[in-house]
DNA sequence: GAAATTACTGGACGCTCGTACGATACTCTG
DNA sequence: CAGAGTATCGTACGAGCGTCCAGTAATTTC
C-alpha cells in the first residue's frame, strides 16, 4: 500500500495548502534573491522558511514546478499593476512620463521579488543548457515599448528614430535600476526617475 | 613517492604550458558563454578541450583560479584596446562617439568572451553566497563614464544633468548591446552605434 | 471519537560535482 | 639512449544535490 507523497488535485486548495504555497515560494525568491540562482538549492529554501526539504517536494513535484511558479506570479501581478497605471494617458509624453515613473517604483516596492525573479531567468536553464526563459520572451514587452514611440511619432511629438533600438534602451534603463538598487539601497528612485525621463524625453521628442 | 601533480612555478612558462593555459581558458569561456555559469563544470570545458579533467587541474590548482585567471586575462586587452582608441577627442562630443563606437565593436567582436564574463560576474560566489565580482567594482568604469560627462558640461558642450545617472545608462546601452547580440546574432552594430549616439548627444547637449 | 484524509518528517537513493592521487606517457637533456 | 623532469590519464573520494518513500502527526469528516 503507497502512502500520498504529493498533494492532491483540487478545485479550491485548502487554506493550509495555500498558506504553504505563498510561503515556500517567498522563501525561495527570498533565497535566490540573496545567494544567487545557483546556491539556492531546497535545503536552503527550507531552513529559510522552517520546514522540511520534503515539504516542498510535496507541494512542487520538482523544483523546476517550484521555480516556474515563482516567475509566473510575478509577471501575472506585475503586468496587472503596471499596465493599469499607464493606458489612459492623452499623448505619447505623457505615456512616456507614466511609463517610467511606474517601471522604476514597482522595481523598488519589490526588490527582493525583483532580484529574485532576475537570477531566475539569467540562470534557469534546462538539463542541456538551453535557457528557459530565453531574451527573444521579453519580446512582446520591447513591442508594447516601442509602440509607444511609434504613437509618438505619429502624433508628431517624436522625431524619427528606430523606435526598437530605442525601446530596448529605455527597458535597459529600468533594468539598470534594479541593479543600481542591489548596491546602494538609498538610491533615490525619485531622482533617478526625474533623470530618465528628462534623458529620454529629449532624445525622442523633436527639435523644436 | 609522491609524484607532482601541479605544474611548476617558474620563471617563464614552458611553450605547451603556455598554449595549454589559453586553451583551457578558451574551452573554460566558451562553455559558460553556451551552458551557463552554473552548468560549465570542469567536465564539460575538458571535453570541449578535449582533454582529461585532471589536465585542468594540473594548470589552476582550484576551479577559482582558473575563473578569476579569464576574468583578469579578458580586462587587461579589453581594457587597453579600449582606452587607447578614445583618450585623444578634442571635444566632450567626439569623445562620447568614439566611446559608443569603440565599446559596441569590442562587444561586436568578442561575442563569446562578452558573455562568459558577464555569466562569471554576474554568478560567481564566494561559498557562502557573497558575489565575488561586486558590482560596485564596476564604480572605476562608471565614474570614468561620468567624467566624460562632466567634461562635457565644463566645456559647455552638455546642459546640466546627474552625471552618474547619464553614465549609469549609458553603461547600461552597452551590456543591452551584448544581450541583443545573443538573441540576434545578425544584429548591425553599426545602426545601434548610430541610434544610441544619437540618443544620448540629444539627451546630453545644451538646448539650441 | 473512530476512520479517513491531509500534512509533514527523516532518511536513503543515485547522481554529479570539485579535488586528490598513483601510475603512465612524453620530452627534453647530458 | 638512459634518466630526470614534465605532462597526461583514469580513478576514487567525500560532499551536496534533487528526488523518492515508508511512516507518523495533525486535521477533517461522519
Amino acid at each position: 500500500m503507497r502512502t500520498k507523497t504529493s498533494v492532491a488535485v483540487r478545485d479550491t486548495p485548502t487554506f493550509i495548502e495555500a498558506a504553504r504555497r505563498a510561503q515556500i515560494l517567498n522563501a525561495a525568491l527570498e533565497t535566490i534573491a540573496e545567494l544567487g540562482f545557483m546556491n539556492a538549492s531546497l535545503s536552503q529554501i527550507a531552513k529559510r522558511a522552517g520546514i522540511s526539504k520534503s515539504v516542498i517536494g510535496y507541494y512542487f513535484p520538482a523544483k523546476d514546478d517550484l521555480v516556474r511558479a515563482a516567475v509566473d506570479q510575478f509577471y501575472v501581478t506585475g503586468h496587472t499593476t503596471m499596465m493599469g497605471q499607464v493606458e489612459h494617458s492623452t499623448t505619447a509624453t505623457e505615456m512616456l512620463r507614466l511609463y517610467v515613473r511606474t517601471n522604476v517604483n514597482y522595481i523598488d516596492q519589490n526588490r527582493v521579488a525583483t532580484r529574485g525573479i532576475g537570477e531566475i531567468i539569467a540562470n534557469f536553464r534546462t538539463p542541456d543548457g538551453q535557457p528557459v526563459f530565453r531574451i527573444e520572451d521579453a519580446e512582446p514587452m520591447v513591442q508594447g515599448t516601442a509602440a509607444l514611440f511609434e504613437w509618438g511619432q505619429k502624433t508628431g511629438e517624436f522625431r524619427p528614430f528606430d523606435t526598437r533600438v530605442m525601446a530596448v534602451l529605455l527597458r535597459g534603463a529600468m533594468d539598470t535600476f534594479g541593479q543600481q538598487l542591489s548596491v546602494n539601497p538609498e538610491l533615490d528612485a525619485e531622482n533617478y526617475i526625474n533623470e530618465v525621463t528628462e534623458t529620454f524625453i529629449r532624445a525622442a521628442r523633436k527639435e523644436s
